[in-house]
DNA sequence: TATAATAATGACTAGTGGGTCACTTGTCAA
DNA sequence: TTGACAAGTGACCCACTAGTCATTATTATA
């Protein structure tokens, strides 16, 4: 587990500086002070190990927007908390935001692709559901057009910080979005993209989360962290996740627990969509 | 010459569909049914084919944008145009435009990354060059979140049309953005993106084009086209370079007559530079 | 037709990469 | 101390790649 979690950071680094596919395994290796052979005991395949990357970070910037967006009351705030915390995530985690953009994980294996479409569709589901509860019936028509804009800035905004190396005032970009977003959502009225688009383009979100499967990412967050208040909140978890004995309250504060821990916030993403908190 | 256009032609397939790590020579030449040794005699490496394929597409695509821009008068219809014929000349090039957005060209060839930061400072010169005509005064403060908006638009919705094969209304779109566009630069005030950024970002545009350079380029082209009036415009247009002896009007016109055949675009965009039309 | 010049070929080289596996080292309970 | 099991190693395999070059085919010229 730890092994594990070595490689994929030292992978990190050198796929950010020199691309996936210029990046060897030996060098990886290397890099980790391991052998080749040691590199196999912990993943399958090359491609297992960008996934498990992909997957590693994309749950935890997914579950930090989501956190925001489902926790700021304020509504005056949303818009400004959603930029700043998606900006702050990825900033935190540049290395993984870099090979994301660059190496546009389309060409390789399928199942990323599949995987990069959920996670873009994750993304879009929280979006909706923030300009939906924000503008309501005003963005009717526009909402897809304005989650799009949303998006576009989202794309070259990150690219200007990710690429050029300069100071950046994340409150102040934010409130510049903010400003340019509320003109969108209150003042467009020509909508490009239609319901009916929208169909045409979405395959479903099948995976809908089955209580084993988060059994087991339990059980592996627990393999993979020391002794600590959030190890015992995941035990606990898992209890109820099996015999429901808490009440709601009890649940929500151990989720609370458990929130901040990097390895945890994906679990808590999930249980807290199980538990509709 | 000929072969070379084959060889770019039947390589961007295979790079669209595979990428361009995962194309080999050997693909490359199998699908065009030559040898490897022949694909040899026209391109020294495989970096220097993939540098074509860029300087080729982009070179018509900047010029078409430039074009639109510089020859549309009516104000009130530039926005639409510029979006119009962007979209429309990326799709007429879908395949580069994929190659394009897929592989986000950094990793590799360092050439590479310096020619894609030149055109897309090119791109973003005559985006500037229309807002400042289109809105003056008004967009002083904001003019770089405005280019910046304008980039995020076009970049979301080419992605949106480029990976799924839906029908797409560029009409409809183009008015779309339009009037995004017109109620950013309007309305906005909060700049993000100040002067100081931008020069903090920029690294001067040192290519200024010598003539000897548009000689070069000229003759690559005459060579490369059938008899035609665009091949004798262009005999004379060499002339004219070495000598002046016509009169702005007949330059013009020369210019005119090549700049829709799909080699000559660059060439006519460098002139119009040149001769400042 | 003969000769020179150019174009095209594909077997070959040298090298790399992902992945395997027989073997070594470390660990820990009995 | 022993032995059984897990963790770790790196030489090795094979498929494949970019690029070369001696040889052959084609074309142009005289």
């Amino acid at each position: 587990m730890i092994k594990k979690q070595l490689i994929m950071e030292k992978a990190l680094e050198l796929f950010a500086k020199q691309g996936f596919e210029a990046t060897s395994i030996q060098q990886i290796t290397e890099h980790c002070g391991i052998s080749k052979g040691s590199f196999y005991l912990s993943f399958k395949s090359k491609d297992e190990l960008i996934l498990a990357l992909i997957d590693h970070f994309m749950m935890q910037i997914i579950s930090d927007i989501d956190y925001t967006v489902k926790h700021t009351n304020d509504d005056k705030k949303l818009l400004y908390e959603f930029y700043y915390t998606m900006f702050h995530s990825f900033y935190k985690h540049s290395d993984f935001a870099k090979i994301l953009i660059k190496e546009q994980i389309q060409s390789f294996n399928k199942e990323l692709l599949v995987r990069m479409h959920y996670y873009n569709r994750l993304n879009e589901e929280i979006i909706l559901s923030m300009i939906e509860r924000l503008y309501g019936e005003e963005v009717k028509l526009t909402k897809y057009d304005l989650i799009y804009s949303i998006k576009g800035f989202m794309s070259t905004y990150l690219e200007l910080f990710l690429f050029y190396n300069v100071p950046l005032d994340f409150t102040l970009l934010s409130q510049s979005l903010v400003e340019k977003t509320n003109l969108l959502a209150r003042h467009a009225t020509v909508p490009f993209i239609s319901q009916e688009l929208i169909e045409m383009i979405k395959q479903p979100i099948h995976k809908e989360v089955s209580k084993e499967h988060m059994f087991d990412i339990i059980e592996q967050n627990i393999a993979g962290i020391e002794e600590s208040i959030e190890k015992e909140s995941l035990i606990l978890l898992k209890q109820q996740l099996t015999e429901p004995t808490f009440v709601p309250a009890i649940v929500k504060g151990l989720l609370e627990n458990i929130r901040n821990h990097p390895h945890c916030k994906w679990i808590s993403y999930l249980l807290r969509r199980y538990y509709k908190f």
